[in-house]
DNA sequence: AAAATTTACAGGAGTCACGA
DNA sequence: TCGTGACTCCTGTAAATTTT
């Protein structure tokens, strides 16, 4: 035998050797597990939500959720059990509940054939996505939020501040000496939202690798803080049950004290800079958050304003706050260091589109992309492009792609690929020679204002609503879950289909049906009773006294028709402006405000429904009326507010949750209500909260109409004018020779003429 | 009830096929 | 052979689901 196959021989002798005892407890265990139960296992494996159970022989049921454990039962077989879960699961995500198809055809073991063929739409997907994929920033902006205001109130705030540093930094925030720039307590902040019954036990995950950091554990539903060294969490996954072991040693009352007590403990806590802890961050996350903090350090020495938006939104990094009273600027930041092996740099231009995967960008998900280049952690330069550019290249809004980024250092070889990217050069700000220090150099400064003027005014001329900030109230400012209050139409179905459908407005049958593209406002206007004369419904109101009659006709209305509280404004909601373009700013082009012309239209509107009506409304004291309009705007033309349409006006409208949008309104135009109702009554000049006094200057030309919807005590004065009987006798029989000549209609029309003749002249 | 595992997301970096 | 662009991979996170 060569001496090469007596090594191999050997090598394969010495393999089974190694190999035999692994094999041997191999066999042991299967040997071990009784055929019946692995055949089990095997059955109970084909379904979902199916478990066997050993010690009972059973099937087990169970569909955990995060408000129960989700046993279900215990089954003779698997199919049995199968069937209990797809029971549950229709219980526990009823037909209205959002996801539902989604939940039948992905999670049934028995879905119909229509579950099965269900497909979800392009914009579910992406809301799904992004009700996901926001998840994360949100709970760790709201942890630190926590964090903040619990030390905000200790003694020592005075002394010490907690900064929040870059979202994919290792240490999420650094507790440090006020106003300082030096370095500062590292701190990892983990959350988590209550699991199981009454909110008593909340679970953290991946809590090792925090060595030398203070790791901090935030209740986000609970409002409690448990802390400890990282090096002390010897595990990766914690579960704290309120009121347990887990729950009492860690838990700290006063956190601004035991943060400043760590702060002092250097040995055990070493001090770190925002560099520091930047460097600390996973290498691909390191990249964006480096050149994060150039950019926020760029700006800054532009007075300009980088800001995280206050809500994650999927598509928006930063906003980007060039003046004061000027529009904010949507960010879209993008990173990417030099590809050594390719000479280039890249990004990728997608967002993600829930279960369809990535999907490219949207024209209005965003106002100006900025790329940064970085070479060894140093920001080389940034393309500042405006997406409309992005558009017209075809870079966004059709197809999600790579973009390759060519500074003036690295173009492209090819004479034809250097001609198609040509057109980056312009949006180039070279900062190589910036380095970072205070003073920007003045063709950099020049050539930035130039592109971010140039980004403003697209921004301010694409969509103009876009700009308006959300109402400052949400479902959360009412201390309420969306899904808890939610309206839904089946709710309202058997709710029609109950004791009086005659009594419910014909208006509601079709007010609920929220439409994306119609632009739907409401407006509360003033009446003495409902003019259809139905009933009372939850949606009016009623204060015991005079109705909200000063909305529209007080005599303050005589103040000048050029009343700016009308339309002009533009700051309906407390912090919440127009976004008017700054007067001084001459590069740009003054944008359109066209809120104040839509305004007014809607204004117009109201004031003329209600005057058509007015005649026929009958004054009930003690009560008013809350009316809900219903516009659509058209498109505008360049430079001109766009036309204003009225859909429909309902009496009482419906005050239910209909959507997540109209829910927190709904609640706030409720506490509003009451300040006109009691608190205006009471104090005058109270505030009014969304309310405002609508003063129009059509209401002048007639306050006596107004003034009797209004219940003004009108009175006749003085006494009834006897009419001469011989008179009179001769007028009705002239009266009747001429109606023996024409028809009887005619006939009882003068009558009725002469009687009002009578009481005209009762009147002089 | 608790622990373990899977899923889904975003982001930059790397790979590879294609064509000039 | 090199430049280009589409596609995949890797990492970290929290939530959801499964298993014990």
């Amino acid at each position: 035998m060569p001496p090469h196959h007596l090594t191999s021989w050997f090598a394969l002798v010495s393999a089974w050797v190694v190999l035999l005892p692994v094999l041997a407890r191999l066999l042991k265990a299967s040997a071990h597990v009784p055929h019946h139960e692995a055949a089990a296992r095997a059955q109970a494996a084909k379904y979902r939500g199916v478990y066997y159970n050993k010690r009972n022989r059973a099937f087990v049921a169970a569909l955990h959720v995060l408000d129960g454990p989700g046993y279900i039962g215990c089954f003779q077989s698997a199919k049995e059990a199968a069937e209990a879960y797809d029971q549950a699961v229709r219980c526990r995500y009823p037909k209205p509940t959002a996801d539902h198809e989604l939940r039948c055809k992905r999670h049934l073991n028995f879905p119909s054939e229509k579950e099965a063929a269900y497909t979800e739409s392009p914009e579910q997907a992406r809301t799904r996505g992004l009700k996901q994929g926001g998840c994360s920033h949100r709970k760790e902006a709201r942890s630190f939020e926590l964090l903040k205001a619990a030390s905000d109130t200790s003694p020592h705030s005075e002394k010490y501040e907690l900064e929040r540093l870059t979202g994919s930094s290792r240490a999420d925030a650094l507790f440090k000496r006020r106003g300082s720039t030096q370095t500062g307590l590292p701190i990892q902040l983990k959350a988590a939202t209550s699991q199981w019954k009454q909110g008593r036990v909340f679970r953290f995950n991946r809590l090792l690798g925090y060595d030398r950091m203070l790791v901090v554990l935030v209740a986000l539903d609970g409002g409690h803080l448990w802390a400890a060294a990282g090096e002390k969490l010897a595990v990766d996954h914690l579960g704290i049950t309120i009121g347990c072991g887990s729950d009492t040693n860690r838990r700290v009352e006063n956190i601004g004290s035991y943060l400043a007590a760590c702060f002092k403990n250097t040995q055990k806590f070493p001090h770190i800079s925002v560099e520091e802890a930047e460097v600390q961050c996973s290498p691909n996350c390191r990249v964006e958050a480096v050149a994060h903090r150039q950019l926020m350090k760029l700006f800054s020495r532009m007075e300009w304003s980088l800001t995280c938006p206050p809500q994650h939104l999927s598509a928006v990094d930063a906003l980007l706050e060039v003046d004061i009273e000027g529009p904010m600027l949507r960010l879209q930041e993008k990173a990417s260091n030099f590809h050594e092996t390719l000479g280039r740099y890249h990004i990728c231009l997608r967002k993600n589109g829930g279960s369809l995967g990535p999907l490219p960008y949207d024209k209005d998900d965003f106002d100006l992309l900025a790329a940064c280049i970085l070479h060894e952690g140093q920001l080389q330069g940034v393309f500042l492009i405006p997406i409309s550019e992005l558009v017209q290249r075809g870079l966004v809004a059709s197809r999600s792609c790579t973009l390759y980024l060519h500074p003036p250092w690295s173009l492209p070889k090819k004479n034809g690929t250097k001609q198609k990217y040509a057109w980056q050069q312009e949006f180039f700000l070279d900062l190589r020679t910036w380095h970072g220090s205070k003073e920007v150099p003045a063709q950099v400064k020049v050539h930035m204002e130039r592109l971010i003027a140039k980004a403003t005014t697209a921004a301010k001329h694409a969509c103009m609503w876009r700009l308006l900030r959300p109402p400052p109230y949400t479902c959360e400012t009412f201390g309420v879950r969306w899904e808890d209050v939610k309206f839904t139409a089946k709710e309202e179905e058997s709710e029609d289909e109950g004791a009086d459908p005659p009594e419910v407005p014909a208006e509601r049958a079709t007010e609920d049906e929220p439409t994306a593209e119609a632009t739907e406002a409401s407006a509360a206007a003033p009446s003495s009773a409902d003019s259809t004369g139905s009933p009372r419904s939850p949606g009016s109101v009623s204060d015991g006294e005079e109705g909200i009659d000063v909305q529209v006709d007080e005599p303050s209305c005589e103040e000048p028709d050029a009343n700016p509280t009308v339309g002009s404004s533009g700051d309906d909601f407390p912090g919440r402006k127009g976004q008017h373009v700054g007067d001084d700013d001459t590069s740009v082009d003054p944008c359109v405000n066209l809120w104040d012309g839509i305004r007014k239209q809607m204004e117009n509107i109201i004031i003329w429904s209600l005057m058509s009506v007015v005649d026929g409304i009958q004054h009930r004291k003690g009560s008013v009326e809350l009316f809900g309009y219903d516009f659509m705007i058209g498109e505008a033309a360049q430079g001109q507010a766009p036309d204003v349409w009225l859909i429909e006006v309902n009496s009482s409208p419906a005050c239910d949750y209909s959507t997540p949008v109209t829910c927190p309104l709904v609640k706030q135009m409720m506490e509003d209500t009451v300040k006109i109702m009691v608190d205006l009554k009471q104090t005058p000049g109270a505030p009014t909260g969304e309310w405002q006094l609508m003063q129009h200057a059509f209401s002048k030309q007639v306050p006596q109409r107004m003034g009797f919807a209004c219940n003004s005590q009108l009175e006749v004065l003085g006494k009834k004018m006897k009419m001469p009987k011989a008179k009179k006798k001769k007028k009705r029989k002239a009266s009747k020779k001429s109606a023996e000549g024409t028809t009887a209609g005619e006939g009882d029309g003068d009558e009725a003429d002469g009687e009002d003749g009578e009481g005209d002249d009762g009147c002089d």
